[in-house]
Order: structure tokens, then C-alpha cells, then sequence
DNA sequence: CCATATTGTCATCGAACGCCGACATTTGAA
DNA sequence: TTCAAATGTCGGCGTTCGATGACAATATGG
């Protein structure tokens, strides 16, 4: 499942918790977190520390991926060719 | 890549970034974040909250994905057996 | 239906956030 | 080496966090 969004991140570990059969009382103290804050969580608050996060998906063993989105995933024979001097005069436009 | 902990999280974020030419300051303004912020975030800050992360992943071009890491990925030929009856009993005796 | 478990909401409070400006340190290119 | 850019650090400030306890509102199942 791609993930953009705290929401997303939120509902997520809700069906999964919900599929594991834990209530929000003990996953929240399994992580060691208060049950408000799952329950905010859950409902996609944006600022929810990432440590927190992370425990919640480790303790519902989901594992996290992070992969660049251009990269087609499976192919890859070869080194992907990229020009590095578009790249550092975007880079040097970008600062003005 | 496989993120287990906030500082993977930050050392990949810096890792792209500067795969892609940018500075801290720039990162940082394009994800409307303070420079400092991306500071303590790429050395590991666990309390960083969430919904700036997913900013700066995006920003960056990398796709965030989560799923079970119990099921192999692919093969799946029908669906997980699961005894139900376990897993209920676990959630009861979690609870004391 | 009724009783209970579960989930959602509210207020409080100390701690930490993230922003900013300024300065120190490190890095990289000429 | 020299010098500017990039990175790291510090203090201060207003805001918000997350924990807790108490209570209301929903499920859930007997």
C-alpha cells in the first residue's frame, strides 16, 4: 500500500489492528503510547511524533518501504543514466 | 529499503537529497519546514512529527510503501489461513 | 433489550516542538 | 590554502504535543 498522507498511515494501522484483534487500549500500551493518542492518530493527526509511528507498525509487524517513485522497481539492467548538470544548475536556480 | 527507526528514515532523506543536488535550506523550504528542522530530522530526530516527513519523502521523489511482513510478496495463491480462534484469545488474555 | 467493552471527547499540565536569528564548524571548489 | 557555501548548534519564543483521568457515545454480544 503506498502511503502520502498521515491518514493514510492512520486507517491503515487501524484495519490492522482491527485484523489482529487488539483494541486501541492495548496496542496503544504495547507501544507505549496513551490511548488518545492512537485514537487521534488513527484519525490522520498530522503531527504525530514518527517514533511513535514507527513502534505502532513494527508492533502490527508492517514493514516499511522507501524507494525512489521513478524507478520502475524490478527492471534495472544497468545503471539508471542521469544528467548531472541539469541536476546542479536546477539545484543552483533553486536557491535564486 | 527497509525502515525500522527514525534515523534510517533520516539518513535515506539525506541520502536523496543530496543524490539530487539539494541543500538542507532548499529541502527544507520546499517542504515549508525550518532549516533546523531537516537538521535533526536527517540525524534521527524521533519526535519529528509525521505529516513533515511524508512532505519531505514526497518532495523528494520517494514512495512510501507498508504491508504485512508475515506474507512472502508475491506468490499467495489463495488466501492466509488464519486461526481466528487464537487470535481472539490473545487479544482477551492481552487485556488481562 | 441490556450490560459491557470499546471508542471518542474534553480539560489539564509539564515537556518538547518547530520557528527564528545568530554564530561556530565543516565542506568543497578555486 | 583561502574563502564562501553548507551544515551544525545555541537560546528564546509561542504553540502544541502526549499522558492522564473522567465522562459520553458507540459498538458488540448474551
Amino acid at each position: 500500500m503506498q502511503i502520502r498522507t498521515p491518514l493514510e498511515l492512520g486507517l491503515i494501522i487501524r484495519d490492522r489492528r482491527r485484523k489482529l484483534g487488539l483494541t486501541q487500549a492495548e496496542l496503544a500500551r504495547r507501544i507505549g503510547a496513551g490511548r488518545q493518542w492512537l485514537v487521534a492518530f488513527e484519525r490522520g493527526k498530522s503531527r504525530a511524533e514518527v517514533g511513535l509511528v514507527l513502534r505502532a507498525l513494527s508492533a502490527l509487524h508492517l514493514s516499511l518501504t522507501v524507494r525512489p517513485d521513478d524507478l520502475p522497481l524490478e527492471p534495472s539492467d544497468g545503471p539508471i543514466p542521469v544528467d548531472i548538470h541539469a541536476v546542479v544548475d536546477a539545484a543552483k536556480k533553486a536557491r535564486e
